[in-house]
DNA sequence: CCATAACCTGACCGATCGGTCATCTTGGCT
DNA sequence: AGCCAAGATGACCGATCGGTCAGGTTATGG
């Protein structure tokens, strides 16, 4: 069992962490987040070997919460609405914390936690996904990982206007999910990517 | 007039720089493009005062291609597929040019140069948008910067996978495309940025 | 062919980073 | 109250970065 400030001086750091990546991205040093927690720089490296694990443990946290968002929207009763919200969650992730998508990018996926979190995002997009084809709102050769790529690409779309205009990634999530209706679907040119592809390149 | 061999080293500096950038992404360091040039790293400052100089030179560079590929694109015949091609040039630069986002993000639009190169390619894509939305091949509510973001968008949604399907972008870029048709178009959420908000977001 | 300005060179600088560790402090158990 | 291990601390380390500069080298005009 920790002691009673070490517990206390964890969930300060994962704040701050979590408040300073935000804001800063994955670039924040990790004098500036133990500063903002109120700790010495070495305390970090008591509860987190690397920079990595503190980052790693973040995302974990934020894709969970993603996660977790898209399991209760699997009994909503309409798939489309569904897959929607599911989607706007996403991309508002993004928004909200400027390391998210450098995280995702760049953090190894030879670590297990990330690989777990990443498999289940996929699945439940996946699982979405199918609600919605099946339902018909969607064009048939949508798969679950379009959805995620998708979803990553919406929250860049505003990116290089910063702060300016923090709402705009609205404009162009609806625009991107008009464009999974199957009303006037052309043949795309080239093929979804698949599980082995995400997998193949987390190996790299 | 600068000595011969002065302007042989820039002209390695910006092939060796152009290709380091391309390969890495704006975080290599000035030891290594100068190593690639086969020059010591001081000579890189006696032709770019910073690397800030230099990565602008690049950047310009780039832009003012695309810009004067869709100068060209103009006396097409075919709005539609004018457009679809400076698009698709347009994400094929960032597919091959890991720094070109990058710098496009972090860039001091306070450089007159960048700022000039900027616009011109927000005048291009407005030109190229406005002859196809008079054709009536693109939704009546989507603008040139909408164009430059969605350009954006698309060459990021396939960035994830990194080197494993090295055409995927296209698969998306299609997908976008086809998000442009008016058919079955809905209001979207949120109005189009103006060049305001383009300079705004550039001020900061 | 030579004088010289233009240019190249690489050792060097200060800042910053992630990470370590000897030392001290303190929470918790008896 | 007193002990001790868990944990906090911050000086310190090596690496790397962009950038500088004194001094050596070379292209070039006369």
């Amino acid at each position: 069992m920790p002691r009673a400030d070490a517990a206390r001086n964890r969930r300060s750091l994962l704040d701050a962490a979590s408040a300073e990546l935000a804001t800063h991205g994955l670039d924040v040093s990790i004098a500036r987040i133990a500063a903002r927690a109120g700790v010495a720089k070495g305390t970090v490296f008591n509860h987190f070997p690397t920079k990595e694990d503190l980052v790693a443990e973040i995302f974990d946290d934020r894709v969970a919460g993603l996660v977790a968002f898209g399991e209760g929207l699997r009994e909503a009763g309409d798939p489309e609405q569904a897959l929607l919200r599911f989607m706007t969650a996403g991309v508002e992730l993004q928004a909200n914390d400027r390391s998210f998508c450098q995280a995702a990018a760049s953090i190894s996926r030879a670590d297990p936690r990330v690989r777990g979190a990443s498999d289940r995002l996929a699945r439940i997009a996946e699982d979405l996904a199918d609600r919605a084809r099946q339902a018909g709102t969607i064009r048939a050769d949508v798969t679950g990982h379009d959805i995620v790529l998708l979803v990553n690409a919406a929250g860049q779309a505003a990116a290089p206007l910063g702060d300016t205009m923090p709402t705009l990634w609205r404009r162009y999530l609806h625009l991107i999910f008009d464009a999974l209706r199957p009303s006037g679907a052309r043949k795309l040119p080239v093929a979804a990517p698949t599980t082995d592809d995400f997998t193949a390149a987390a190996h790299r």
